[in-house]
RNA sequence: UGCUCCGUGGUGUAAUUGGCAACACGUCUGACUCUGGAUCAGAAAAGUCGAGGUUCGAGCCCUCGCGGAGCAACCA
């Protein structure tokens, strides 16, 4: 760690974090050498979701950006409840996000062994015993936050009887449930993690990399701390909930450490979300209900769905440098998730001509048979991004909403003897228009165009208020287009009584569109390729899309000041 | 009636560690615009949960309240 880079960035940045304030004291003051190592610590249980980002970008951010490492660790000391399936979406949406951990893979289950070790030595200096107890009862003489425990008849036990027992749980002897080992801290502890906590249980399941070598497998408390310091890690950065294990999580590293290093744990606010849920065992029966296509469908709030939604790494890592890290429990607008999207994809996102809708344009001065190719820009934020050709002819397809019969005022758009825009080609007036005398549906909406208006060579000194996109009907691609809204309907889906999140389902989350016309550029659109329908917002290429057969995803709509007035 | 943590515009965060409460999102104006987008300019919005105390001076320190969260899994 040199002096360089604590200098650099206490300059670049006017505020950092409560974190990032302890990294650079620690590191000032020449603890653990100097040196920062962090890890990001997942259990292998089920998809990435937006708040593992937020940790996600701590953990490495920080080891980043003060020259240290960060490890990938998998949690895995539970192997009922652990999959490999989640391991390799796990590590993809690391590297999605855009972080790396070389070579540093681990698991807690590398550590069994040492673990192991670590008990025995424990019980023979008395500071960890079996207890025989079924759970029911450990549980009792734990007390309440309020009134103290009370011992164990087995506290007493003598080691060597303790470590005999010990040994035989792992050796398969005993049944699940049936006896437990224990550190022997402080029954009357106010603190109930300290009441003699638990840190080894018989489980029989098979184990996802250990097979079935072990009977007995560590707690959480057991082995997180004790792999932070087997892997020499500086900042044990976690969340608020295990505040109250730190008094732990110390105790067990001062009786496991041979020298000065010690890891530090520091606690930092989960990230909340109004509107959505962030726990992985409802996101899962969301999955398992069928409520969602999947863990990567589009409305939910994991990275594979975002992801596939069309959020970029970029804008997450933007909205989680926006919300901070702090101890408050802060409940974030998921507005200013979608700002981080728009924010991003303004400057990236091609612009494309795109009708959800389509109403029928026909122009009836322009001649049947001929076809011109306008120039079009692809980003007015980037004019690096080049222009393309769209082809314009006599028949074109305008959004259905763009044509009203009997405008209200301030209406700017298409409307019996209005004038508007057609995108970088002409300025049209509405004439008349065709309606279905039975269901009232207007089915085509008959224009003139000027044709001294092209766009670029316009030396008409008309001005209209309105300017439209559009397809050419005799060009356009065929898509089907998926329109997501906010997967609940409540600002708080999962924090109301008993389970009832799931009356909070929002009905029209997911809107389907079919015989969308879309410009063919679109045509050769890849999955995750991202574009701005003009006007509309930013969609991009589903993975159910294929040639001939385009499917898109809203993304996020644009800010549309009209609806607003309208509302 | 235990322990731990947290209370700053609607929301999320700042405040050079005791010195004029700032920024972003959102909201609302106006300008500009071949996207009712973007951009630009501006406005409203908290006097920092409350009451005391220390101090020339308190969002920051102290005391007592009030409110919220976490902790009683052989989960992590």
């Amino acid at each position: 760690m040199s002096d360089d880079i604590l200098k650099e960035n206490e300059e670049s940045k006017p505020s950092v974090s409560f974190i990032e304030q302890f990294i650079i004291e620690d590191l000032k003051a020449g603890k653990n050498s100097g040196r920062i190592h962090t890890r990001f610590p997942p259990e292998p249980n089920g998809y990435l979701h937006i708040g593992h980002a937020k940790a996600i970008c701590l953990d490495f951010g920080m080891a980043q950006k003060y020259g240290g490492k960060c490890n990938l660790r998998f949690d895995d000391t539970n192997p009922v409840k652990e999959e490999v399936e989640y391991i390799d979406s796990i590590k993809e949406d690391i590297h999605w996000l855009g972080f790396d951990w070389e070579d540093r893979e681990f698991y807690a289950s590398d550590y069994f062994g040492k673990l192991f070790e670590f008990a025995i030595d424990l019980i023979k200096r008395g500071l960890a015993y079996v207890d025989d107890q079924p759970a029911d009862v450990i549980s009792a003489q734990k007390g309440t936050p309020t009134r103290p425990g009370t011992e164990s008849p087995f506290r007493r036990r003598p080691a060597e009887e303790s470590l005999n027992l010990f040994y035989r749980m792992n050796e398969g002897e005993f049944e699940e449930g049936s006896r437990v080992l224990r550190a022997k801290i402080d029954m009357t502890s106010p603190n109930m993690h300290m009441r003699d906590p638990i840190i080894y249980r018989i489980i029989k399941s098979s184990h996802h990399r250990t097979g079935s070598k072990w009977n007995v497998y560590p707690m959480y408390d057991f082995a997180h701390g004790q792999s932070d310091y087997f892997e020499g890690i500086t900042h044990s950065l976690c969340t608020l909930e295990f505040e109250v294990h730190r008094p732990l999580y110390d105790w067990l590293v001062d009786h496991l450490k041979t020298d000065d290093y010690r890891p530090r744990q520091i606690e930092f606010n989960r990230l909340n979300l109004n509107y959505t849920m962030m726990s992985k065992r409802k996101l899962l029966e969301l999955v398992q209900e069928g409520k969602v296509g999947g863990w990567d469908d589009p409305r939910m709030p994991t990275l594979c769905g975002l992801r596939r939604r069309g959020y970029t790494p970029e804008s997450i890592r933007r909205f989680v440098d926006l919300i901070g890290y702090t101890k408050v429990e802060a409940i974030n607008d998921v507005s200013l998730l979608e700002h981080a999207v728009r924010e991003d994809l303004n400057l990236r996102a091609p612009r494309v001509f795109g009708v959800l809708d389509p109403l029928k344009v026909i122009i009836t001065n322009y001649p049947h048979d001929k076809v011109e190719n306008v120039e079009i820009l692809n980003n007015p934020e980037d004019e690096s991004m080049g222009t393309r050709m769209v082809p314009f002819c006599n028949e074109v397809f305008i959004e259905r909403d763009d044509f009203m019969e009997n405008p209200p005022h301030k209406f700017f758009r298409l409307a019996p003897g209005a004038e508007v825009r057609l995108k970088g080609a002409y300025i049209i007036k509405c004439e008349s228009f065709k309606k279905n005398e039975i269901t009232g549906i207007i089915e085509e909406v008959h224009c003139t165009y000027d044709p001294a208006t092209r766009s670029g060579g316009d030396a008409s000194g008309k001005k209209v208020k309105g300017t439209l996109h559009w397809v050419s009907a005799r060009h356009a691609v065929d898509a089907e287009v998926r329109l997501y809204d906010r997967l609940f309907d409540h600002e708080d889906p999962a924090g109301q009584k008993d389970d009832d999140y799931r009356s909070f389902l929002n009905p029209d989350s997911l809107k389907l569109l079919k015989g969308c016309k879309l410009e063919p550029s679109l045509g050769s659109a890849k999955p995750l390729d991202k574009f701005q329908f003009q006007r509309l917002g930013y969609f991009c290429v589903d993975y159910d899309s294929k040639p001939g057969q385009m499917v898109f995803n809203r993304t996020v709509g644009l800010k549309d000041t009209w609806a607003k007035i309208n509302k």
